[in-house]
DNA sequence: CAGTGGTCTAGACCACAGG
DNA sequence: CTGTGGTCTAGACCACTGG
């Protein structure tokens, strides 16, 4: 039934713009039920590839948006899933006033400290990202008596800290040399870089920013 | 309802692990219909914060690997969306034998001829993104006969090739000086890169290679 | 206003995998 | 073998929105 729609649509015989019978013509026409329709089309459009409007009815979407579902990576099982070693190294960890466009950000008060780590991660003994994290305190309080020396504050969260909304980003960063020296990297090296900002309810729980080893790929399916 | 069960998570009433009641159950407790526990908590699953398996229930999920969905982006819809004109300059289009990388990757004979199209999209008037392409004549033969002057492949493609899976990945490059010159970059600078090869089934459809001019940044939420 | 998708109900059978 | 989620049916009412 998804098959036979998706079918129609790779096979252009329903083409972009398309406006497609409604779910009661489309049931009978398919001997099944409206509700069967219903979650065939509903989870084809999750996909991008239709367009649905109450009333407006089902079009095939004019560009389909196709959209890629990462998965946002936990350092440790990225790394372990790939049958090498892991290993962490907390570079400094200190309260500090956050500058000012971290403030932002993370829509502080401007007298307020935060937590500020940096590490490294490393595979197979070499190093493989370069963690800066700015943790709201005020939020998690625990995390004041936690020495992040053993366990990176990456995982600790996911078990201990769960978010209900977050923005991440992804660019390209150039190696600072105290950057190049952490990633064993030259300075100037082109590094991807994952930025990522979570929230609990309105509070700001952490914010942070991965720097890769040069050579670093994310990749996906669509 | 759905509602309801992801409070229950946040407010880690169920912790990461927990074993939560079967949909019979809470379709009781809630006073609904299974029917509707079940795309709730289906509906969650697909999020990554649950995990469920017959007869084995539904877990809160260890490490919620939250999926981060993004829009492929389509640059003259990203470049006009941001009321910025878009404008397109192809740099040069042949007819050529793949590098053995690329006919790796799109899974081509050795003898094969592929459509080699760069490109350079702008946005008022300044680079935005260089594109590499090869184009697979042998599925898609119509692009022989179009000169890529005026509309871009990537446009293109989108109305008339649809794609029934591809592979993408997202990294960072150093510009070289080729590159640093079509961007309006300097050789050296980290560029944002995304590559991708759509399939219509086993048949390569094109391999792209899209790098952003320097400060580009890929945003989504969580 | 009226047609469309959105969502729900109550019940049924099935497919899978744990014990 | 059996409990679980996966999926379906037939029918109903609702919410939105286009004309």
């Amino acid at each position: 039934m998804q098959a036979e729609v998706l079918d129609r649509i790779h096979s252009r015989q329903w083409k972009p713009g398309d406006l497609i019978p409604n779910e009661a013509d489309l049931a009978e026409e398919f001997g099944c039920a409206r509700t069967t329709v219903n979650r065939a089309l509903r989870s084809i459009a999750e996909g991008g590839l239709l367009e649905r409007r109450r009333k407006a009815g089902t079009r095939i979407a004019m560009r389909p948006v196709r959209k890629a579902t990462l998965n946002i990576p936990i350092i440790r099982q990225e790394i372990e899933e790939r049958d090498q070693s892991y290993d962490y190294h907390l570079v400094d960890s200190e309260l500090a006033k956050p500058p000012t466009g971290m403030r932002a950000r993370m829509k502080l008060p401007a007298t307020s400290t935060q937590l500020h780590l940096r590490a490294v991660h490393l595979a197979d003994g070499q190093p493989y990202v370069y963690e800066d994290r700015w943790l709201n305190p005020n939020v998690v309080p625990e995390v004041l008596k936690i020495q992040f020396e053993t366990v990176s504050a990456n995982e600790w969260l996911v078990m201990n800290a769960p978010f209900t909304k977050g923005n991440i980003s992804f660019s390209a960063t150039q190696a600072t040399s105290e950057i190049a020296e952490f990633l064993g990297a030259s300075k100037g090296d082109a590094l991807f870089t994952i930025e990522r900002t979570t929230w609990d309810g309105d509070a700001a729980i952490t914010s942070v920013r991965m720097i890769f080893a040069p050579g670093y790929i994310m990749r996906t399916t669509i």
